[in-house]
DNA sequence: GTCTATATCTCGATAGAC
DNA sequence: GTCTATCGAGATATAGAC
């Protein structure tokens, strides 16, 4: 009963710093603010994390993995190249959509120098031997030798998939005064965003 | 002398502080650091711009105009859509590469919920009735009507674009990371990025 | 474990000497 | 105009009661 109450305190102050974390940034948040935010007392959250950095730390590495992790997961499946793309985009979106903290906090970390963002990537490409670049760069370089599409660069193509399905996150409060017709339904700008992604690229590297 | 020696000084914090606003947004950011930078007094900040948040007021507003500006050029000249397509491509990310602070504090905006961008914008569409993403989506629905490109949906393809162009700025410290040898000759990457960028899309909206 | 109270530090801002 | 010194608010962090 004790034990169970203090895990679920420690995620609710959890949780509370991924939010503010991702909109604040790590100098920017406010320890009160996340206590506030949890319904909980701003003592508990030194009690738990020591410091503000530590516990910024553990966020970090938690945003992370959930990050690569949906990469994996969308690129294992899919027996063709347009299944794969599809796939990847439509699982890419979801996630963001469903997990805005995360894309904030990576963008957060590298306006800021990246230098945390650098370590932590810098030991993921040294211990993982398949990281969600080069898997998709593989398949995509397979599907481009045995002619099924047109010779794009696929670290190019990478680049030109992550920004396009992650710019609406970060600039939706521009993007819905800009356009409010077509951003007002949330919902429906994203499946939009999905359809519309997967037929501009694919009929970009069609043959 | 002293009124040039003055405006020197002026202009040494304003360019520290776009700077720093651009790393660390508008809460980030401190008055020290800018004054660092400068190699100025902190007070001095507070002599020319009385608080920090008249500060960050002119530098927003700054940021805003150069911005704005570029698009606009960008998306005047070029007699065909292909022509426009291009140009509206290559400016972009060309003064996105010189001016790289500037979507960055718009990108902070944005996180911290975009209060501010979405006042300012607000009032934009007011006051001029032409803002670049009218005249491109106008331009391209010009081209689908006269059946020189697939029936896609201008506003979609306008973010698709801004995605792609910003996201390389943004991720830079992630992407050197993760494809060294892609991104190792800055110049060469944003190159390539041009080039690719207008091939995949051009390819893409092709009848 | 969780709270109150408080110590310690950092930051924005101002006063005053030069 | 530019600097040093300092104030006061607000933030992180800790001590100690319960």
């Amino acid at each position: 009963m004790d034990e169970q109450q203090k895990q679920e305190t420690e995620a609710r102050i959890f949780e509370a710093a991924v939010e503010v974390f991702a909109q604040k940034g790590e100098s920017g948040a406010r320890m009160q603010e996340i206590a506030d935010r949890a319904g909980l007392n701003k003592s508990l959250l030194h009690y738990y994390y020591r410091s503000k950095e530590r516990l910024y730390g553990k966020v970090f590495e938690f945003v992370k993995q959930r990050f690569m992790g949906s990469l994996n997961t969308a690129l294992q499946e899919a027996p063709t190249f347009e299944d794969a793309l599809r796939a990847f985009i439509d699982r890419y979106i979801d996630t963001l959509a469903s997990n805005p903290h995360f894309i904030r906090i990576m963008v957060h970390e590298n306006l800021s120098g990246g230098h945390t963002v650098g370590a932590k990537f810098r030991e993921m490409m040294l211990t993982e031997p398949d990281t969600p670049v080069q898997i998709f760069m593989r398949r995509m370089q397979a599907a481009i030798d045995a002619g099924e599409i047109r010779p794009v660069d696929p670290f190019q193509t990478f680049v030109t998939i992550l920004g396009s399905s992650v710019f609406p996150f970060l600039a939706y409060p521009t993007l819905s005064v800009v356009h409010p017709e077509a951003t007002a339904d949330k919902e429906a700008f994203i499946a939009a965003r999905k359809q519309h992604l997967f037929d501009l690229i694919f009929e970009g590297l069609r043959i």
